[in-house]
DNA sequence: CAGTTTTTTGACCAGTTGGAAAAATGTTAG
DNA sequence: CTAACATTTTTCCAACTGGTCAAAAAACTG
């Protein structure tokens, strides 16, 4: 009933025009921020002109919505992949490697979530309390019950959280400071290796539960 | 000569109108960006008509240069501030601090700064590969012999850095998802005390050297 | 191929925005 | 007080922006 007509049933080159306008609205949207970009750079980028991508997204709003949408999906999933029962250490690794990686193969997608959060997160507040909010208090008590079995080091499981996003995201949304501050030997990926050796170092050592320092294992 | 004629003498209105243009735009700026951010809403956050407003400032741009360039002084100063002759962890646990106190109190500073980075820094690219480079390029000079005498873990200096900046700038910059994730309860600013502590236990125990954890201290 | 539907284009519009000009009003030193 | 200068307001404009609409052009269907 959604269509009130009997669903046309999307053609290729609607699949395929879409697909288009939203890998040129991510490039747009992510470097100028929502108010930033304009309908007509989207266009040109997707090689097409303002009315006929208007044809495809009726509005604006619309293709950022489509975007943020298909984002949050994947930009959580690293998160959900944290397994109860794995060993804690082993899980805070995998789980820094799988966003560090996100960093570095989809940085266009981080700086959209990051203009998003930045001007107050207007279109996706909701999000954020509900799904993020929900999902982030459930890995928390896994991470608490690690703490309480001693297995990882007594600390605050949210913030411990905010950390590992803060350390990670900041390899894409704040890649030219990166750069520069790395200045141009360093623009090649290895900086992503590096990141990994120091955040290993960091979280690992750092949140090593005091008895494990001289090799004895809590229950 | 720069001014052409015998400089004008800069009257009291002029500072004091300035300032409050100045205040303005940073509220709006920092929550909107620079293309996001229109000069009616500046002037009328500054209580002037738009007119009244480009007597002061001759165009947008130049509001934005004066707030950024008045801007990262003071951001700089607590790297600055790292002490060559200090305890290693002190001195890190100290700008930490710093750091986490200007994200506390210098919200909208921390923002216009991340929303200029964010969207490619054109207009400070110059000062991050000068000034900024510099600067981190002196410290880590520090922080290197510090590993090199066996009083702090080996990592890669500049990548500590990173993490540092990160970490405190994220309670700034991501403000509203920080807060849609603690929830209401924790609106106040305990968040900052909690963060302080995450931190403490991350960069101070992570980075403490292997010799130190069994109570000795090299040289 | 003729008819139908989908896609593309060109012309257009109303609202917003950055900024200029000039006239009007305030302020102040002499 | 008044001339000289500083400040403010009014009016205006050209460029840009999001979005509409009808007609033209393709694409598909039987």
């Amino acid at each position: 009933m959604a269509k009130g007509k009997t669903a046309r049933p999307v053609t290729r080159i609607q699949r395929e025009k879409r697909e288009q306008i939203l890998e040129a609205a991510l490039d747009v949207f992510s470097a100028n921020g929502f108010r930033g970009a304009t309908i007509d750079q989207i266009a040109e980028a997707a090689g097409m002109s303002k009315p006929n991508l208007l044809y495809y997204f009726g509005r604006k709003d619309d293709i950022h919505k489509a975007l943020i949408g298909r984002l949050l999906d994947t930009w959580l999933d690293p998160l959900r992949a944290i397994d109860p029962n794995g060993d804690p250490l082993s899980e805070i690794r995998a789980y820094i490697r799988r966003k560090l990686e996100m960093a570095r193969d989809y940085p266009r997608e981080s700086r959209l979530f990051a203009n998003e959060i930045l001007q107050g997160a207007p279109r996706i507040m909701d999000l954020l309390e509900g799904e993020l909010k929900d999902l982030v208090d459930e890995k928390s008590v896994i991470l608490r019950r690690w703490m309480d079995q001693g297995r990882l080091a007594r600390v605050d499981p949210r913030h411990l959280i905010f950390a590992i996003w803060a350390t990670t995201q900041h390899y894409a949304d704040f890649d030219v400071q990166v750069r520069a501050v790395l200045g141009p030997d360093f623009s090649g990926e290895g900086r992503f290796d590096d990141a990994a050796r120091l955040l290993d170092q960091l979280f690992l050592t750092g949140l090593a539960p005091k008895n494990a320092r001289h090799g004895e294992l809590a229950k």
